[in-house]
DNA sequence: CATGAATGAGAGTTCATTCAT
DNA sequence: GATGAATGAACTCTCATTCAT
């Protein structure tokens, strides 16, 4: 028992290395620098290494990405923790907004790659986004109960949330803001000005 | 004078076998599929071919996109007729996603896609997405003009009615719909049932 | 008679435009940017018709190579008129270095390239060099007609001349000296030193 | 130990493939023929996998200059090895000018292709003629020791030797010396002839 | 006389992936 | 378990040249 586990643990350790260098990458250099020659480089191990431990690259990819999520909620445990579900609404939104702009790279694996995705199957679930997605609709739900805002389904609250907060940071993202007759800081105040406005909106 | 014409006609015909080529590869086999060698297999030309009509593949590309965004304008020009104004907004809306919806490879090249962008410089103008872009504006211009949604700000409106719509369409087609357990008829229900609850949230 | 003479003017005149154009893009913009079409683009005509006045693209490079050397004999003539056969024999090169440290491209072109000689065969004549060499090569006949150097044999003295000064030159236009320990300023330096000094040699 | 030392011996053993089918094809078929593919061809690896020696064309090129060199010292050891300075300058020489004359393609790759010298950057050396210049360079200063040639300076009698004996050697290579009314063979013994008419020239 | 569209061949380079060791 | 050499297919792009008009 003692041994397997120790293998499984030395996996997972392994997996840990390859991930934190291919975020590293990706943060740094730009996901289309994120070849896995270059990762395989990174880790000092060969090309043929990361295929031990992932099947190809997008199972890879997927769990970078399960990484970048994971730091997405850390981010939201520690900035939106306001007992207010509204006020906390409002720090989700700020959070995301702000770690998507500020990591456009990986917020792109995370969100706009298809890459990634193309092992989350039908009828599966894309685990990744489990978590920090539930801690939206939690609060969204809390947001609903307490009627703090216009909405009575929670699931269309989040979708609407999620899709205003995403719709507005990947527009930035893909230099579609370049349509805006606006320079790169005054695109990101509207951002933010945007998304408050949107929760003022929907605030009851 | 009439010759010269002649060969501008051609010239200008010959552009567009090759974006018509290239949008066709883009709606039937998908971007990947999109690659210079491809596009001029399809026209039966040769590569070089290409490189007499555009100086490299992100202006290929740049073009591409404008041929798409003269057809949205074409759908709004059709179904986004409304004489009020809200109403019409809620048709300019309700084309827009399902324009994305139908033709998730064209939506991505027009709104997701780094490549096309390359060409498009700092404190320079998108100018293929100008008319379509327009065109909500006008109408939501109207609209606040009339009092008839709860916004003061042209850009602001805009740019969150595209923010919405946007990041509903580009989930879906990035497949982060996954997460919410629906088959993708009910997704694409929700999305429009998202939009529409949005104009209504922000009707006065 | 009239007619063919205009027509023969007049395909010269094209010729020269021609070649000024890949004068100066050699010139400008280094051999590598001397592409037909490119010289056809400067010129305002189609890359074809560049085919009517020539052959092959070596065909004009001899050309303009043609063009240079009446450049460097202008040079000769203006700066190398010392009554004196052995200063003039000094002029002459110091002319000739300052010609090719100053024009590398061009001086590539004349004496370096293999293209424009591929129409010179065997047997014949290089024409485009006869002026210049003559010109030396006179000189030097001058020198060993009165005894001022150390040379019994015209061919040999000018081949000599020729091969230092050549030598040295294109040693530095191939980024040969780089082994010798100086910067660029100081090797154009020692180019002229050595040559001077090799003149003062064969002085007697 | 054993094994990373095998491993290493692989590595260099395949380099040398790689540089040995290089100058073969330079040698027999000419550098035009020396592209990255018809090399790999001749070696029968995979165009993909020169690159995992090295990192683009031009390093490769100077590392085939590097073993053309080491050719060159072999030549010099073999052939000049008098114990007089002076008759060993003139063995020298004579090396050096056949060497050129027998092998035009390698020489053009030493001492005429700029492509080689890319990576050779300011201010650095150029490693690859050290030895070969150091042992003209050796047998030069001790001819000034013994004053047996009349220079003072190592370095000037050094670059005018070989500026003069690179000079004639690479016009005819350069199909330059078609200007003089001889056959190739003439040429050479003309080359030869002028080069030590120079030695005895500078001889004292 | 001039066009200029088109070609075909080729360049250097990068990639995800495999597999004998 | 790990290697790392090797692949093969793909990529974008450039060029001298031709030829029907």
């Amino acid at each position: 028992m003692g041994i397997s586990d120790r293998k499984e643990r030395d996996k997972q350790e392994m997996r840990k290395n390859i991930i934190d260098a291919a975020m590293h990458m990706f943060t740094h250099e730009g996901y289309e620098s994120a070849s896995i020659r270059k990762i395989a480089d990174k880790i000092e191990y060969s090309p043929g290494t990361i295929y031990l431990y992932y099947k190809d690259k997008d199972e890879l990819l997927y769990d970078v990405q399960a990484e970048c999520f994971s730091k997405l909620v850390e981010l939201f445990q520690k900035e939106a923790t306001d007992a207010d579900p509204f006020k906390r609404l409002e720090q989700i939104c700020h959070s995301y907004v702000r770690f998507g702009l500020e990591n456009p790279e990986i917020y792109d694996l995370m969100f706009m790659m298809k890459s990634p995705m193309k092992n989350v199957h039908e009828h599966e679930d894309w685990e990744n986004a489990n978590d920090a997605l539930s801690y939206l609709a939690k609060c969204v739900q809390e947001c609903i109960e307490k009627s703090l805002i216009r909405f009575e389904h929670v699931w269309m609250a989040a979708l609407s949330i999620w899709g205003m907060g995403h719709g507005l940071i990947s527009l930035q993202i893909g230099c579609r803001m370049k349509i805006m007759d606006m320079d790169s800081d005054q695109i990101k105040e509207a951002i933010y000005a945007s998304v408050s406005n949107y929760l003022n909106q929907i605030k009851q």
